[in-house]
DNA sequence: GAGTGGTCTAGACCACTAC
DNA sequence: TAGTGGTCTAGACCACTCG
């Protein structure tokens, strides 16, 4: 087996109430996102997983098989498994800076609500927050736009014990962490927002309206975001 | 082992190249898109499948798990599996009919090109089709609207050798069911479309701007649309 | 031929639900 | 207590890729 370039072993516990599979699998995204894993590089396969963390292939696999459902990674058969190509993955910065990135580019933020509704009782949603598995979430999903046009699809979920009442407000116009800021007295805690997206290029530009190199949306991912007060 | 009421056993082929998973799967999401299994039916257990099918557990198992995923079944550990809740999942009908449903409710039909792109390779769509691996489709990506409201989130996936040519055409106002029989003389052959979807509940339908029972959308599951030349 | 992902088996223990 | 889904193991065979 050859080593892997100093990227270190990831900690799991067998004895965690968290599933080996989940640990695995957050400990590789941890990586992906802080760059310690770059677009293209490969991941370790299942069989060098099983070895490294003494763990079965199923429960290796499983791990992986979820990073790339998610978008993380890509697999093929006979060749190995991959980091995914840069996508807009990014966490606070790019959650609280659309409105101004899209100013730098000459348009005009704007966003459209889609649904707003509050979920109850989701065992994994409120294990990414390490929460009661009863605990209430308001659940968000907003088009964001940019000169009327569709940029991004944005899901947040947000613990709604610290926002009750948020579920009333329209936030078509509004900015949603503003409000959090200003209303709720809320800070940031953790934050993460996974965006499928790519940048337009030519015909799809022409089609969209926009000017090649635009960040445009084909689809959506899982994205979650995330908040706690501090 | 308590019987199905009347249900019948599927056709599953141990020796054919489709997986087994994926002919369980296949048959169950038949039989809840054609009301044989009704919303809050029980599903068969992962361990009455395995005795059904003398298989084992792990693969119905995974036969159930992207049933759940995609939103065609819930889950309740202790419980057992159920037929989820009355989506919008209807096949050619409500594929054709958005206008005319629209205007029925006297609203005006739109949509907005989200996105469009050429997809090659990808393995698990082409099998959908029962196409060459290869094979190049084209996907469409659109917000359905009445009245300029986001209605329904759709995406379609076309095989590009039935209709080349076609993403360069801007299908915002535009139907692309008319374009595909008037432009490329294709007829429907299966066509499946997977939206989920709720009604909107008063408050929600406040935020969205629209009347109570206004059918509107949470957020959008795997929904595939599927064409062939007759 | 060695390594990889895709599928599959036949068990196991656990926490939970319903009776 | 019986049944369920959730997790996990330690193997297996296959088709595929690459050197």
């Amino acid at each position: 087996m050859v080593m892997m370039k100093g990227k270190g072993l990831l900690r799991i516990d067998k004895r965690s109430p968290l599933p080996i599979y989940y640990q695995l699998k957050e400990g590789l995204r941890e990586q992906i996102e802080s760059g310690i894993l770059k677009p293209h590089d490969r991941v370790p396969s299942e069989r060098e997983l099983e070895e490294m963390y003494h763990i079965s292939r199923m429960t290796a696999r499983r791990a992986l098989s979820e990073l790339e459902a998610e978008g993380y990674i890509y697999r093929a058969r006979g060749r190995g498994s991959f980091v995914a190509e840069p996508k807009i993955r990014q966490g606070l910065l790019w959650l609280t800076s659309f409105t101004e990135d899209m100013r730098d580019r000459g348009m005009e933020a704007g966003a459209q609500v889609l649904g707003m509704e509050v979920i109850a009782g989701d065992e994994k949603l409120a294990r990414r927050f390490g929460a009661d598995p009863t605990e209430e979430f308001v659940k968000i999903q907003r088009l964001r736009l940019a000169d009327g046009e569709p940029m991004a699809l944005e899901t947040s979920f947000l613990r709604r014990r610290f926002c009750e009442g948020i579920e009333w407000l329209d936030f078509t116009n509004r900015s949603l962490y503003k409000t959090l800021q200003e209303e709720y007295g809320l800070r940031f805690g953790r934050a993460e927002q996974t965006v499928e997206a790519k940048v337009a290029d030519e015909f799809e530009a022409k089609l969209l309206g926009v000017k090649p190199g635009t960040p445009c949306l084909p689809w959506s991912g899982s994205p979650i975001s995330t908040m706690a007060r501090r």
